[in-house]
Formats: structure tokens, sequence, C-alpha cells
DNA sequence: ATATAATGCAACCGTTTAGTTGCTTATAAT
DNA sequence: ATTATAAGCAACTAAACGGTTGCATTATAT
């Protein structure tokens, strides 16, 4: 469940919810197209991606002189799963809850 | 996408898990029980409350002394929706760099 | 009428976070 | 060989966060 929140905490951030969006969406991203035109500077930014990184949302693979960023699914996975099971636990309570109303009539 | 950003935040700590975990399994809450049995005082975890009240996870309908709990199913289906469109957006370009790959051999 | 239970509000404090600047290192291009 | 690019690391500051204590309010129970 720690490993949950802080995948939900590295989500939790316009400026890194705008980076796993150009991972998911371009072409193969090196640190440097993902931390640039944030609006902050890129050591700032990098802090950012060191959220994403930890929370294992994203990995890096250095190439060179420059290193790629990629998407890793099975956090994306988890985090959303955990809503799903959430939203169902959820449903069958109302259910249980309809139920009982009705048996009550 | 800033409140996407603040849904997934609200859901980025092991406290506020927690909390909607009781809210989605068992019977209606009174903000008390929600509160309650978390390891910190009722006003810190208030404070914790507050952040789901604020992402719409969550909603306090009074009722008399009592205030009930309630979860908010559209804010977590935007967030499961949100991930569920990024990993369809990194299938597919995944899809198109093999076909690359393919046409190139 | 009084006591107690459920809640809210505010001040305070230590820690973390967000962002900056400045400097260094290593690979690649000219 | 020099220069330029991609990147890392460290120190610093302001703001936000997490948690506490203390007190006020309102509704129910006795």
């Amino acid at each position: 469940m720690m490993a949950l929140a802080e995948i939900f905490g590295a989500l939790g951030d316009p400026l890194r919810l705008e980076m796993v969006q150009r991972l998911s969406s371009g072409a193969p991203c090196t640190i440097n197209t993902v931390l640039s035109d944030l609006g902050i500077t890129r050591q700032g930014a990098r802090k950012h991606l060191q959220a994403l990184i930890k929370a294992k949302i994203v990995l890096l693979e250095p190439k060179g002189r420059e290193t790629l960023v990629q998407l890793d699914r099975s956090a994306l996975d988890q985090a959303k799963s955990y809503i799903a099971e959430l939203e169902l636990q959820w449903d069958q309570r109302l259910d249980a809850l309809r139920h009982f109303v009705e048996d009550d009539k």
C-alpha cells in the first residue's frame, strides 16, 4: 500500500502528468526532451522526474551521452487496478444496502 | 488536468488511501469513524480528509450532530479513465514502432 | 439543565518540497 | 584540440505539509 501511495503521489502534480503524457504519446524521449518547455528550469523539472522514477512509473536507459526515459506500465496498471477494485467494493456495498432495503419492505 | 493532479495527489498518501478503503468497504461512515484509529490525532486526520474533499473524491452530508462521509465515484472514474487512456496511447505507440521496424526489414 | 459527543477553527512548529543558481563531468561534434 | 551538448550534484530559500495543542460550537442524551 505504501508503494501505491507513492505511485498516486507521483501522478499528483500537473508537471509530472505532463511528463507521462509526453512519454506515452510522443516518440522515444531523452531526459532533456522530457524536461524541456515545462516553464521551470531543467534542474527543477529533473526533481519532478525523480519522483516518477522513485515510484517506478518511469525508468531510465543510458545511451551514450544521453539517456532515454521510458514508461513502465506495471506501476500504472497497479494504480488503475486499485481504483477498479475500490469501485467494485463500493458497488457491491451499494447492492447489499439495496437488498437490505428491499427485504425490509 | 489540474483537477486530475489534485485527485491523484489526494490518493497519494497511505492514511488517505486507508480512508477511501474504509469508505468503500464498510458501512456508511461518519466523520469520526473515518478519522479514528489512524495513529494520529483527529485534527491531523481531518486535514487529510480535507484533501479528499477538495479533490471531490469524498463528499459530506451533515445529519444532525454528526456528518456522513461518502465516496463520489466520478472522481475515481476520472482517475481510472485517465490511466486507461495513457496506457492505450502507449500501446498504440509501441504498435506503431513495431510496424515501423517490420517495414524496415 | 447539564453533561457529553461530534465537529470545527486557529496557531504553532519541524520537516519536506519546489524551484533557483552555480559548478562539474562526460560524450559527441567541428 | 576545442567547443558544445546532455547530464549530474550541491547549496540555498520560500512555501507547503503533517502533525500537534487548545479552545469554541452545536446537537443529543441523561
